[in-house]
RNA sequence: GGGCUCGUGGGUUAGCCUGGUAUACUUCGGGCCUUGGGUGCCCGUGACCGCGGUUCAAAUCCGCGCGAGCCCA
């Protein structure tokens, strides 16, 4: 035990999720506060994480015709006010530079909370005729919402990492794949990279992307009973290519307004990554995302340690060259034990001891970090061996997640309902809804849920024939949850 | 938006009620010791969130800020 010694996490998951996820960013070395509230210095250990999420999902994106680019910290106010429903989003949020040194500016300019009107302009520019198109692009890069609310490491901070991606298209039934193309990625970096189950969705239409035709989302559970909205992609209609004259030349010569998505997602993913598969432990990763995939502790003896080392580094490197990423930690000053908790505490997925009954057999051990399972395996082949207890330890993760996710999808029939469920459960709840906002207020009055998403299919049936609050015909089924 | 709690070396913390010398563990640097779940010893570096007030004297009391966490809306 730690009897003192607050090395480790101290607060418990179950009983105090938000003060429990703070301790694991800092103690696993993720992310500082920065002097400023609501902003977090990403350390290398955390920002790691990030690359990785990053590596694959840029490749994807690339595999499917989109290009990197650029566009500027700073939009003008000018800019920023073509299109007036983006304006109107996100202006209590956004962060101006009204100087430049000494001189005030002559006009004001806005520290990009997304980027639509600084993109949408170039794209306008480039685009001339249907050859141009599709036309996609990416950005990675950090954006400013000056929030009002409570700020926590990585699900919500002022200044957040994100990709924004950008793209025109001919058609509407073009532009419409692709939303779903890039819902698609999402969702898969979500299951297969984060091991997060997720549900996807739309959002209602009271809660869509500014200006948006259609906003849809993928949703991902927390072990405290609230939602995350992991990702979103957004069919955009014409209205921002109306707005920014975003128009192309057919192939019958007539001039037409091309058809826009955008889509975007957040290191809010590593906050769900963390606060899901942690415990009072400490961090646990996938083996997807782990800067160190497998740690090797050596035991040893004073009379056979030279041995042991030996043996511990030619396991590293039969690991090493077949592409693991491998920490052997040889230091001397600390025991085993004192080891296994600051592995554990960092979120190394698989541990491997050797000491002198390994040597001795030609073995070692290893050890899964979420639930601490041990196996003792053959030396030979060790490489293939030690990758199969990767997967399984990311099958477990995700086996827990799921388990997780779909035991809290509960149905109601009424207002009442609804709260008492939301209330005793956390979850989601469905339930058949009108369609209108108003009869989402009760509810977020009562106990702060919102309707989070709505099936991604326009035709589907609700779950119930009535509104579960206003009692009039349902339009489609309502999921209601608290959300982060 | 409303309420509550908290802020002391890099981390964890004692001291605060009852004003006067700041405690310990850990990390880090150096030295010794040496390992199957946070090993022990010696030396060293290192802190009272900010501003104002009360006072001979403020980490401690008061006010205002800033920051963190929680609960409610």
């Amino acid at each position: 035990m730690t009897d003192g010694q607050d090395l480790g996490i101290t607060e418990s998951k179950e009983y105090a999720t938000g003060e429990w996820y703070a301790e694991v960013v800092q103690k696993a070395g993720l992310a500082d506060y920065a002097p400023m509230g609501g902003f977090i210095v990403t350390r290398p250990r955390g920002y790691a994480i990030w690359e990785r999420i990053q590596d694959y999902l840029d490749g994807w994106f690339k595999d499917t015709g989109v290009q990197n680019a650029y566009f500027p910290l700073f939009i003008p106010e000018s800019y920023l006010e073509r299109e007036k429903d983006v304006v109107e989003g996100f202006d209590p949020e956004v962060a101006w530079v009204t100087h430049g040194g000494y001189d005030e500016l002559e006009e004001r300019l806005a520290v990009r909370p997304t980027s639509e009107s600084i993109i949408a302009p170039f794209m306008a520019q480039w685009v001339r005729s249907h050859r141009d198109l599709p036309l996609r692009l990416n950005q990675w890069c950090s954006v400013v919402r000056w929030e009002a609310t409570e700020t926590k490491p990585f699900f919500r901070t002022k200044e957040f990492l994100w990709q924004e991606g950008h793209t025109a298209h001919a058609t509407q039934e073009e532009a419409w794949a692709e939303a779903m193309t890039r819902l698609d990625q999402y969702e898969r970096v979500y299951e297969d990279v984060l091991a997060l189950p997720v549900l996807r969705g739309r959002k209602p239409e009271h809660d869509k992307f500014p200006g948006a035709h259609t906003t849809t989302t993928v949703e991902a559970l927390m072990p405290d009973g609230k939602t995350v909205q992991g990702a979103t992609s957004h069919y955009l209609g014409t209205s921002f290519a109306e707005a920014f004259d975003l128009t192309y030349a057919d192939i019958d010569e007539e001039e037409r307004t091309a058809h826009t998505t955008s889509w975007g997602l957040s290191w809010r993913a590593m906050g769900a990554l963390i606060m899901t598969h942690s415990d009072d432990q400490g961090l646990v990763l996938p083996p997807t995302l782990a800067p160190t995939q497998v740690v090797i502790v050596p035991i040893w003896q004073e009379e056979n340690r030279a041995k042991i080392i030996e043996y511990a580094e030619a396991v590293e490197s039969t690991l090493t060259d077949a592409g693991l990423r491998v920490d052997l930690d040889d230091r001397e000053n600390r025991n085993p034990g004192f080891k296994y908790n600051e592995w554990e505490l960092k979120g190394v997925p698989l541990r491997v001891e050797v000491g002198p009954d390994e040597v001795e057999d030609r073995e070692v051990t290893l050890v899964h970090r979420p639930d601490g399972e041990r196996a003792t395996v053959d030396r030979d082949g060790v490489a293939p061996t030690t990758e199969d207890h990767l997967d399984t330890v990311f099958a477990k993760l995700y086996a827990d997640a799921e388990e997780t996710l779909e035991g809290e999808i509960r149905e109601a029939g009424s207002r009442e309902e609804i709260l008492g469920t939301i209330g005793k459960h956390g979850g989601y709840v469905k339930a058949g809804w009108c369609g209108e906002a108003a009869c989402e207020e009760p509810v977020k009055e009562a106990i702060a849920a919102e309707i989070v998403m709505v099936p991604e299919d326009r035709d589907a049936e609700p779950v119930h024939e009535e509104c579960a609050v206003c009692g009039n015909d349902a339009e489609e089924t309502a999921y209601f949850a608290k959300s982060y």
